[in-house]
DNA sequence: GAATTTAACCAATCCTTGATTGGTTTAGCA
DNA sequence: TGCTAAACCAATCAAGGATTGGTTAAATTC
């Protein structure tokens, strides 16, 4: 007799005898050791035994369970933006931003197009800060619309959602209005022109661009404020 | 004098004087009552108004907030499931994990690198689909993490439960194992040598050829089921 | 002596309880 | 009628105690 896997022969037969769904919770150490009559040590053997063969997953305070450890998935908006800075945030966007861009490059119908154009001169309309921002929004998200693909397009706004959270407090000086000759306005024009164009290099890289001025800008913004 | 806005210039009054920043809390009604001399019924209609001027909001519980009230946007993970397909969603990861590949080829520690050498040892030992298949998510999931970046990392997440809940009844048939040439094991090797090496520009490519393989599997799968 | 058991302690988590807060209703009052 | 005051409601928060896996050290056993 192999005496020395007593508490796993005792915790395996235990557990065939009940058959528990995946992700059920079984009773605590201490009382697993009275009912199968093992001390705690040899009880956290077994147990150790099958944690690491993936047979279950355990957590202080909250117990042993079943099957496979869940893995943390954060959807939560609230819940990323907490956790993360601005400079994520903008890197996030200069990695996928562009690749929405290309594949707008390929899909845009006519239509998307005429409605970036809307948001171009609405943008160059725009008299405070605040309007501006809106037509740059509205921009960037038809341009993810224009990949049709709902993917992309949840990604985007999962994106957006969180940045919006975590440049929270830095509002723009509402007195003031944006200067004619804005970085963005050029190239903005730029990108939607590549989208018409079909021209899928040219697309991710005026996007890429676009982001690396408003990434240029944030940063001097944040060394001016210190 | 409007007597009838009393409450309202009151409140306007008490709130200029201190000049709160945004999405600072004020004072509970009931406090807010005795300050201002003003009876409840009063101070509320004057909130409701501002409520809904958009200067402030309230929330039953937590209490009353200077701003307008935080966008709850939460990418529901099943809403978006239910509207798009496998075709999109692995279009979706083309375009954006080997991003991800690159950045975590930038960042990637030494301990990350273990970790997925782990998991390729993992999935090469798999004796199941489903153990390999937790393997290869475990993987992926890595690489994500070696970005260190918290926001690609929740993108990734978003993306990786779209794809569970879409492909959720597409099982693989669990009486075969993955075989010892799976295209997948050289694929996966070669992405984390590219990253091992901080070679960006190989670790996308890699990333990129592993999903193309991919898609052209899950494509061939549901034509041979028409 | 070496291994095992036992007990105690630790930190993370859960859970209960009470207090707080915006929202609503009701009785009293002018 | 219209307002006030008080009471009540449901959602939220906050704090304390209980629970649980993880760890350590002395006691026990063979």
């Amino acid at each position: 007799m192999d005496k020395g896997h007593g508490a796993l022969t005792q915790l395996r037969a235990y557990l065939a005898q009940r058959d528990l769904p995946a992700n059920s919770r079984l009773p605590p150490e201490r009382e697993l050791c009275d009912m199968l009559g093992v001390s705690r040590g040899e009880l956290r053997k077994a147990l150790a035994v099958m944690e690491s063969n993936g047979e279950l997953w355990r957590h202080v305070g909250k117990g042993t369970f079943i099957g496979a450890r869940p893995v943390q998935e954060y959807s939560d908006v609230a819940a990323i933006a907490a956790r993360t800075n601005p400079r994520d945030v903008m890197h996030a966007r200069l990695l996928i931003e562009p690749q929405i861009a290309r594949e707008a490059a390929l899909n845009a119908t006519s239509g998307d197009i005429a409605e970036m154009r809307q948001c171009l001169a609405a943008s160059r309309a725009a008299e405070t800060w605040r309007q501006y921002e809106n037509s740059d929004n509205r921009l960037h998200r038809t341009v993810a619309e224009a990949t049709h693909n709902t993917v992309l397009l949840a990604l985007f706004d999962t994106l957006n959602a969180v940045r919006r959270a975590v440049v929270w407090g830095r509002l723009r000086d509402q007195s003031t209005r944006p200067p004619k000759d804005h970085h963005s306005f050029g190239e903005h024009e730029a990108l939607v022109r590549a989208i018409e164009e079909r021209d899928v290099e040219a697309a991710g890289q005026a996007m890429r661009r676009h982001l690396a001025h408003v990434q240029d800008n944030l940063l001097a913004a944040r060394q001016a404020a210190e």
